[in-house]
DNA sequence: AGTAGACATGTTCTTAGCAACATGTCCATA
DNA sequence: TATGGACATGTTGCTAAGAACATGTCTACT
């Protein structure tokens, strides 16, 4: 349920309507905490029933604009330096490593040779992104700094996995047991 | 929706009752998929419903040992190597990370430091069951060789995660703008 | 004036996930 | 023989997640 929080996080930068923030969830966020409007719109309705947030303005086509209240950002910053981190995982790609015995060497091999590429093109753009903050192309807000870190984690953990998938190609499986045919060419055990 | 497959991958090996691979989520697999008993035994039931497990014996406490089908075993390979896999990552750790500059300096300097102590603790462990595995200390069934690699994966991701909180504490985040405070003794911009 | 397409917000419905509760069995040991 | 604890399986009920559907608006172009 870090949803509120992020939410809250978000606004914390300046007011934003449900679109808006959907939109960053799509393009930045959604890269490690995945959100779909129904979602949000739902979420921003509770916060601000609890005061955490309220309108700012109201636009065009219904737009509703949403600011954090002190009372919402005081949340958010209880949940950033009091609350445990959660750690659980969910990757479905290291779930399927333990199962990896039951694919043929070749299987295996073809699978891991697209993931290391996926990893791989993934951290590239993580890489690229840094590198443009790093030459100032998006200014030097605090903001924009705590971007750059989460750029630099997206960089290592992508690679990591890529280097993962092609050590892995380096070790292969060996075949299912003891089934090797009996060769009388080769001395025995 | 992996969980089924992971039963089915599970049950490939060997028969097991809901219990056992309640154990085997909880000790192995949970690290990146986790899954509660409840959820365990319904989605059983429905495998079995279906046809991809059948009931191998009955012991003890109502204790139901379940063996995988021959259908269900052609579900899995199907699984793991023509359907596309899910890179959805769910991580909230590098979440907060884009909202670091609402913390001060000295709560996110505690913050990272812990955080790397805890990635770096879970690296070591499993960098010490690959190494147990590598002495040969499981055998060598290729169901374990598929967990070396897994654990191949535990190692370098935890790794790296750590090696970043650690490179973030080099790299602070600026204070919250140009709130610089007036000093004479500085030469102007 | 009509219309296509992006913008914007919502509801509905189903399933997933998970904590809490309920039930009963077997085993060791006091 | 009573009792505590590990074993084993389930149900209930709430919240999260997410696909699909519904609605309406504004802009630009024809």
């Amino acid at each position: 349920m870090s949803l509120r929080h992020a939410l809250l996080g978000l606004l914390a930068e300046h007011p934003a309507s449900g679109w808006d923030l959907s939109r960053r969830f799509d393009d930045v966020l959604g890269a490690v905490w995945p959100a779909g409007h129904p979602q949000i719109y739902g979420e921003l309705r509770r916060l601000e029933q609890e005061a955490f947030i309220e309108v700012e303005s109201e636009g065009p086509r219904r737009r509703k604009a949403y600011r954090i209240t002190d009372r919402g950002l005081a949340e958010v910053r209880r949940w950033l330096t009091t609350v445990e981190v959660d750690h659980t995982m969910r990757l479905e790609a290291l779930l399927r490593s333990a199962f990896f015995w039951l694919m043929t060497p070749d299987q295996l091999s073809d699978h891991l040779r697209r993931e290391a590429a996926y990893y791989e093109s993934v951290a590239a753009s993580y890489r690229q992104l840094a590198g443009a903050k790093d030459r100032g192309e998006f200014g030097h807000s605090p903001q924009m700094e705590a971007l750059r870190i989460a750029a630099e984690a997206g960089t290592r953990l992508n690679a990591a996995l890529s280097e993962w998938a092609t050590w892995a190609l380096a070790h292969p499986i060996s075949p299912p047991e003891p089934a090797a045919p009996f060769d009388p060419s080769e001395p025995g055990d």
